[in-house]
DNA sequence: TTAGGGTTAG
């Protein structure tokens, strides 16, 4: 070769690396000027050079004009269009593929590279089977790097275990073969397999751990049940001098935050010395998902001051983290400051959004939003679902699952969870279980958030005995299953069967939180049962170590109130360990009137005006009490005192819903058109509860 | 003296 030749060679291989498009362009019009452009090694070149620029067209054009295509020729632009990614560049390097075989071209090492890494982002099993088929009849899978190429394909294909037979037979391992399949387990989240693989390396001889491995299975270790494992693998990297590479530190952030050890992820986040966009992401992604979400915002504004650009990323941990606390003026600042930088389109970010406004209140801003993409995918339909149903449109939630099952966009769990809370609300039994007819078509196991949402549709559509069978049916129960379900028994008036299944969680090891005790409390006042009120009143704290909350108190005075037991509810109430307010009072005093023990209820209501009751109910209570006293004077003492604090007394109002129509009735209220009707039915019922037996309140 | 594989944030 000529020096001149020669020069050329160097020069373009020197534009190749330093992506210098301008330069390469000035030296393609040189080449064809010196006549050397027909040289098949420096057509290949050139290929190569426009295809590393990114530029894919050119590549395509210089690769056209070679006479007497190489393999090289082939791989060159195979792998252009592999490294792409997408489904439309793997079936265009399926179209080169057949293209090159047509013309007798024997694919080499670097040929099944390209093909194996368009296949890995295809769907396509089948072919990759093929592939590989091929790869094997032409003897090139001993070649390490098809190897690792053949293991990531299986891996992000789906069969795993076709990746670890793969992984297995490989004759030479390198530190990149290792890597991809610690990965591909991690991706599967198989942290056990990951580890397994992980120690396999360690006790290898040749092999060191390196950044991508440590990544890798730290990505795996995300879980709390191997935060013991994951600390291990930071003490390796510690001792390896890893930890000071950014995507080891990023992972372990990520790790501890997973892991529910968020001090662990702040420390080794602020110990960091190479943070970058990442690491700020997944420090407020931490910060965000551990209910820290102040904290998230504070280390947002920090990100910021430091001058580190947020990714799309960051802006959907931070827009999480103001879902959780629903802080709307700063949700909308971050939506504004996301436009700014271009990421109003990605559906992540959208997702984000929608959520947002919707936990915040403002559904037709997360509507706005839902509408902004013309294809939803599964998770934004599940978010605007869901923001429906926890605004409590009910109807809208289940008309929009309606038009996306249309769309044949088929659920997740979490849809499902939203639409059976949807018909829980509404009481909707037949669109109920005919979610539960798509929860067996779709093959949901009766996990934790499917059989609890299921259970608690049946209980409050009153199905007491379906909702029992899905909940035997369960193959796991946390604490919230065993709660919906306690507490759905004793909302259909079955509390001693809600007592009973209290006392098979306990058999069964369970341990009870606060809800349980509000949920059994409940059932005890219903049922009157004061002395097993007061036996799991105090298990509680003795047992449990749960200190009872005001809403367990208030329980309690209702459990001794309702039974009639109002003096011992008095001293309860005066030795109560709790800043009580004026909650428990209200309870006593509403009780004293049904039993008609005025003394003890005007000493209630007086408690009530002391601490300035805001209520009208507290005061017009007080007032007939003081009435049915005879004692005047005070009468007019408290109705001058509610006016004096300003307290209204809110119209009492009710309303029913009748084939798709509200019937609003307000007190005194004579607007409905068939109030004649109405009234003279309710004097019928009167009149027959009275006959048989019932007495109404002294007012 | 041309072409190839692995990591971290939702």
């Amino acid at each position: 070769m000529n020096p001149q030749h020669r020069a050329f060679f160097n020069e373009v291989v020197k534009h190749t690396r330093e992506l210098n498009i301008q330069k390469g362009k000035t030296l393609h019009a040189k080449i064809i000027k010196a006549g050397l452009s027909s040289s098949v090694y420096m057509a290949n070149c050139m290929v190569n050079l426009y295809a590393k620029c990114g530029h894919l067209p050119d590549a395509e054009l210089s690769f056209d004009q070679i006479d007497g295509k190489d393999v090289v020729s082939w791989s060159c632009l195979i792998n252009a269009y592999s490294q792409k990614g997408g489904v439309e560049s793997s079936s265009a390097v399926m179209g080169l593929f057949s293209r090159m075989r047509a013309q007798n071209t024997l694919p080499n090492a670097h040929t099944f590279v390209g093909i194996f890494n368009a296949m890995s982002n295809s769907c396509d099993v089948l072919g990759g089977r093929k592939a590989h088929s091929l790869a094997i009849k032409t003897d090139i899978c001993w070649d390490v790097f098809v190897g690792s190429s053949l293991i990531n394909m299986y891996c992000k294909l789906g069969p795993i275990d076709d990746a670890r037979q793969a992984f297995d037979r490989m004759p030479e391992r390198n530190s990149v073969s290792w890597a991809t399949m610690v990965s591909g387990y991690a991706m599967h989240r198989m942290a056990v397999e990951a580890v397994g693989v992980f120690k396999l390396m360690m006790q290898c001889q040749q092999e060191r751990e390196n950044e991508f491995v440590l990544s890798s299975v730290l990505s795996a270790l995300a879980l709390p049940e191997f935060v013991d494992i994951g600390r291990q693998v930071h003490c390796i990297a510690i001792k390896d001098s890893l930890v000071w590479i950014a995507s080891v530190g990023n992972a372990l952030v990520t790790m501890y935050s997973k892991c529910g050890s968020v001090r662990d992820a702040l420390q080794t986040f602020e110990m960091s010395s190479d943070k970058n966009s990442i690491t700020w992401s997944a420090m407020i992604t931490g910060l965000a998902q551990s209910s820290n979400s102040k904290e998230a915002l504070t280390l947002f504004s920090r990100m910021h001051y430091c001058g580190i650009h947020p990714s799309e990323y960051t802006f959907v941990g931070v827009v999480n983290a103001c879902s959780d606390i629903a802080a709307i003026v700063e949700g909308k600042q971050l939506h504004c400051y996301l436009v700014k930088m271009g990421f109003e389109n990605q559906i992540y970010i959208i997702t984000a959004l929608v959520d947002m406004y919707a936990k915040c209140g403002s559904i037709d801003d997360s509507r706005k939003g839902f509408d902004y993409l013309q294809e939803p995918d599964v998770v934004l339909w599940t978010s605007m679902i869901a923001g429906f149903a926890q605004n409590g449109d009910n109807e809208s939630a289940l008309s929009l699952y309606g038009r996306m099952e249309a769309k044949g966009i088929p659920p997740n769990e979490l849809t499902v969870a939203s639409i059976l809370k949807a018909c829980s609300s509404l009481a909707a039994l037949d669109q109920g279980k005919q979610v539960h007819a798509r929860v067996i078509k779709y093959g949901f196991i009766l996990e934790v958030t499917i059989g609890s949402a299921l259970s608690t549709m049946y209980t409050k559509c009153g199905s007491v005995e379906d909702g029992n069978l899905v909940f035997r049916r369960m193959i796991a129960r946390d604490i919230v299953s065993w709660n919906a379900m306690i507490s759905g028994i004793s909302q259909n008036g079955c509390s001693n069967e809600a007592l009973e299944l209290f006392e098979e969680m306990i058999m069964e090891g369970i341990k009870p939180d606060a809800v349980t005790f509000v949920n059994i409390l409940s059932a005890c006042s219903r049922m009157g049962l004061v002395e097993r009120g007061w036996k799991y009143f105090n298990m509680m704290s003795d047992v449990f170590a749960i200190a009872p909350a005001l809403e367990h108190y208030a329980c309690m005075v209702d459990v001794l109130s309702r039974a009639g037991r109002l003096i011992e509810a008095k001293e309860f109430i005066e030795t109560a360990k709790v800043d009580h307010g004026m909650c428990l009072w209200r309870i006593l005093l509403s009780a004293c009137r049904n039993y008609r023990d005025y003394d003890l209820g005007a000493y209630a209501g007086e408690k009530l005006m002391e601490l300035g009751s805001q209520e009208s109910s507290a005061y017009v209570m007080l007032s007939k009490i003081y009435t049915a006293l005879g004692k005047v004077d005070d009468v007019q003492r408290v109705m001058r005192l509610m006016k004096l604090r300003g307290v209204g007394k809110e119209p009492g109002c009710s309303w029913i819903e009748l084939k798709n129509l509200f019937h609003v009735f307000a007190v005194g209220d004579q607007m409905h058109p068939q109030i004649t009707e109405i009234q003279a039915k309710l004097q019928i019922l009167t009149k027959q509860m009275i006959d048989e037996g019932y007495r109404p309140a002294y007012d």
